[in-house]
DNA sequence: CAGTGGTCTAGACCACCAT
DNA sequence: TGGTGGTCTAGACCACTGC
């Protein structure tokens, strides 16, 4: 069996966290390691570029290839449907629709997804129950101009966000996270009190630079978002 | 000019976005792709690898390629140190200690972290302010059985997240974001009104299975994370 | 079983950039 | 300007897995 990328990259990794190559320090260039594992060049390559890729090292041309002094720490989280994530805590799930209005974008919405002067939207208001125990409160708007279809969909058996991954081929999208209080009107939603501190991910989508959709999600009490890197 | 993997990828990229690989479509093999772009197989394998890595499209041996009928929506996050996310935001950073005691673990640590009975940890309490505005509170607990050093650094000058990335070459974590409220004692660290709602991150960090730290950081009141993807 | 992707090789040219 | 990583090529063998 010869020499596989993953034999490179697990030794030299191996060697980083035992302290072996600290960080700052220097490492011999490809070819030098392809003759010390006994591979071609390419095998090398790749197993380096992954490890820059995952922010262990740092490579520059002619400078050569050094331990980052502060590993880049990143993390990757998966977005999923709101349906994936209930099922896969082993819940039943039900979505509801709250309110649907066809309307001009109130100015914040066009301000913040850079859309025409009177613009048309659709406003969906929606929930998410595990168990019929409240989840996620789902307030969404659809940019009509990108996507026409949509005014013609009632929206009541499925959710927006089902039905546009299904619509929109391919987005790129903005996200964020923050930790707000609860009103009245969300309290009663997710069964919680007023004021409690709540979970909630903002999220704009683009397609071909234009917006597609800006939702705001409310986690019920409690909720967390945890991921391993 | 030769053809370049990133044509190839960008290429193709284009084709699903505007609907002419639609989600679930099966693509040509590899062999075929390097023939109509011109280019080696390698260069074609490379694109299309980075597609699957991106989550765009989906690979299987003998079943052959296709588009994924929900692309799998995933984001990146950087992990930045408090000072760097402070000082990029074009503000001064200051760090304070408040407290620190070495202590046998509490119950709920030991737990958490899986660590043998009667260990013995570090416990911290920092504050981090950007232009003397409070901006994030650090509650951190350093596993003295892994890290025997930690206790004999006071602290007082720079914060433990800066010497744990220096002391621990490389190590895995698990990271969770949660929204909390403000009880009497955040709320006065952080200049807050008690039962606010704060955006909080939790990590633990394991060096060749063993756990180093564990650090519970609450942001100021307001605070987002944001990305793109 | 046979088609597809996964990977390695040996060699080559080139872009970048520290010195 | 020379050393280093970035990439392409043409060919090969193999692992996996749907048929």
């Amino acid at each position: 069996m010869s020499v596989t990328y993953r034999d490179v990259k697990a030794d030299i990794l191996a060697k980083i966290t035992q302290g072996e190559l600290p960080p700052g320090s220097a490492m011999p260039n490809e070819v030098d390691l392809a003759v010390d594992y006994g591979c071609a060049r390419a095998t090398v390559n790749r197993a380096m570029r992954e490890l820059a890729d995952d922010g262990i090292i740092e490579r520059r041309r002619k400078a050569g290839t050094r331990v980052r002094m502060a590993p880049v720490r990143q993390a990757r989280f998966g977005i999923p449907l709101v349906r994936q994530e209930i099922e896969t805590l082993g819940a039943t799930y039900r979505y509801a629709l709250v309110a649907r209005a066809a309307l001009a974008a109130p100015d914040w919405l066009r301000a913040r997804l850079a859309l025409e002067p009177k613009a048309r939207a659709l406003h969906l208001t929606c929930m998410h129950y595990a168990d019929g125990m409240p989840y996620q409160h789902e307030d969404r708007w659809i940019n009509l101009a990108v996507n026409p279809d949509a005014e013609y969909n009632d929206f009541a058996e499925t959710g927006p966000n089902e039905w546009l991954v299904a619509a929109v081929p391919f987005s790129n999208a903005e996200i964020s996270f923050q930790a707000v209080t609860a009103d009245a009107a969300l309290a009663e939603y997710l069964g919680c009190g007023t004021g409690e501190a709540l979970f909630q991910v903002e999220r704009m989508t683009w397609w071909e630079g234009r917006a597609v959709t800006f939702v705001r999600l409310t986690h019920r009490r409690g909720h967390r978002m945890t991921t391993q890197y």
